[in-house]
DNA sequence: GGGGCCATGTAACCCGTTACATGATTGA
DNA sequence: TCAATCATGTAACGGGTTACATGGCCCC
């Protein structure tokens, strides 16, 4: 399932522009599940054009470029249900953060302070935001999507925040102990500690 | 931030092979919020080993390809230690599983459920995954996103069994309804319903 | 006998990110 | 005057996934 078939999943909600569709990711129902930007979604348009899973009409416009309202066809739709019915691979996170803080005895405790608040103000961000989105009369399976994501966004929140002073003690205690090795102490050859699974 | 980092972070508990890096990724401590398998991380090694940040020393075996074992140098913890220290991305997800129930009108009610169903196990079985990780004596980082990950897989179950039954009797009266169109019924040109953001 | 564990790699491919390129209008 | 919004794209690059290639040992 790539960004391709996210696109064609907008176009049943209605005929709509590359810039319209990108919305759904920043800032919209998409944005804490799946991420895409212009550099994806315009040739990812491009790309279902030329498989007849879209069709196109241009619209000029003065000042800009003609905007580029796309439709979406019975072939489009059909591979979308497909793709829908079909298995969906398990979840993939990347989450730079939570590697920082895994390995934050390398790291300065102020920095590592930081990275958390501003990971914590991220996360309270994104919790307004998908309240800002229109919870009112959608289908079940958008709605089961945004509860999920309040729901996630402020059970880490939560998480954080009662978390967060114990946390940064140990942090500061553990980096003014010895062994730290922020610096550049000697790399030993064949630690053991710290380093069980 | 890519597998190279986490590789030469795996590699400060002490020495280790691809294979046992591996272990780090697949049922271990990245689990949960990070991905990656041996087409990742055997040429992830090859490249730090290029660039001095690692480097290796081959045992022999009977039967089996020679045994890699690569230490980390002083160059490579520097360099972790340099990306652990600068700006971390953003979380990168990428939930098919999300993107198929918020399209779930789409998809046949059984199909629905069996999908839910298979979430909400997989969702348990990294739970018991992450149970059976040892939580001992390790440093504070290594506890936070332990901590985080049984949060996490906690909370996301006891959401989704908390909605499980209303869910899937609303989508199976939706599909029971009219224009849920499964099957080939026409692409309206410019349907709005249901578009809100 | 079969599956899982140990143990390594590479080549091709695909997809996505980043940076570049353009530019008028509107509101703060 | 500056930033944001609207509006499109491409080229180069990088990284990761998938599939292929090999094979013995041990336990059920």
């Amino acid at each position: 399932m790539d960004v391709k078939t996210l696109c064609l999943g907008v176009l049943t909600f209605g005929d709509a522009t590359g810039y319209e569709i990108k919305g759904y990711f920043e800032d919209g129902p998409f944005s804490h599940f799946f991420q895409a930007g212009y550099g994806s979604i315009y040739p990812a348009l491009s790309k279902a054009l030329g498989e007849n899973y879209v069709v196109c009409r241009s619209e000029s416009q003065d000042g800009r470029p003609d905007k580029k309202i796309y439709s979406l066809t019975a072939e489009g739709k059909a591979y979308l249900t497909g793709e829908l019915n079909g298995e969906q691979a398990g979840d993939k996170i990347r989450s730079e953060f939570l590697v920082a803080m895994f390995f934050a005895k390398f790291i300065e405790a102020q920095t590592v302070e930081k990275i958390f608040d501003h990971y914590l103000a991220e996360c309270d961000r994104n919790l307004e935001v998908m309240k800002s989105l229109d919870g009112g009369k959608v289908p079940a399976g958008q709605l089961l999507v945004r509860k999920f994501g309040l729901h996630l966004y402020g059970s880490i929140g939560d998480f954080l925040r009662g978390n967060r002073e114990k946390f940064l003690d140990d942090i500061k205690a553990e980096n003014a102990s010895t062994n730290n090795s922020i610096g550049r102490s000697p790399v030993t050859g064949t630690a053991t500690e710290g380093g069980s699974l």
